[in-house]
DNA sequence: AGTACGATTAGCT
DNA sequence: GCTAATCGTACTC
């Protein structure tokens, strides 16, 4: 019913990417059920991006940004969340999107299970949340998103108009416009 | 071997 | 608005 976006959507300019990344479906089927939402929020890390986590070369944390475009890139910080990013342009190039909010679709039921909220405000509005709403875990990390039980697919519905600012909760880099978000979506993490 | 800190969140003032 | 929670990672000595 919902078709994974093949490698070649990953695989080019990482903002237009993230752009083309709102409106998009995640989904992640596991044996608790089915999850799904509609991307809304999306920061791009680029190369030479001093808040790029690859910026300073290959690490072992970070060698998964450098690997073919379309994994997932899933990160440990704070001491206590995950944040879920898809690697973009190409093997060698070091960027990805971060995946910032999503709007409740389908699992609703399950996201409020996961999360321990019930308003659906709080379920996927934030990095770490929809991340702990739809299941994603440290094993996801280098997944193929193109072939798997965690997949984007494609929007349902015609592009939306895009509002673009500076990133989140970062200290460098920090002048860059390059978090975009579907104007006007409810399900945003920040304003 | 030691240490500083982070692409956050929740709860409290 | 402020801050504790909490620990893997990267970097210094």
């Amino acid at each position: 019913m919902y078709q994974p976006l093949p490698e070649a959507f990953y695989a080019r300019d990482t903002v237009l990417v993230a752009r083309e990344l709102l409106g998009a479906l995640l989904v992640h089927i596991n044996d608790e059920g089915i999850t799904v939402g509609k991307i809304v929020e999306t920061e791009a890390y680029l190369q030479g991006d001093p808040a790029c986590h690859a910026a300073r070369g290959m690490t072992p944390r970070n060698s998964v940004m450098f690997g073919p475009p379309g994994r997932a890139y899933v990160y440990f910080t704070y001491g206590l969340h995950y944040c879920f990013n898809v690697v973009t342009a190409a093997a060698g190039i070091g960027e990805a999107v971060l995946i910032r909010a999503v709007e409740p679709l389908a699992g609703i039921h399950l996201m409020k299970k996961r999360r321990g909220r019930e308003r659906l405000t709080e379920l996927c509005a934030g990095p770490a949340r929809l991340v702990q709403a739809f299941g994603i875990t440290k094993q996801h990390n280098n997944t193929d998103l193109t072939n798997g039980p965690l997949f984007i697919a494609a929007a349902a519905a015609p592009p939306p108009q895009i509002h673009v600012t500076t990133r989140i909760g970062i200290k460098e880099g920090a002048d860059l416009p390059l978090r975009f978000y579907i104007k006007g979506n409810k399900f945003i993490s920040k304003k």
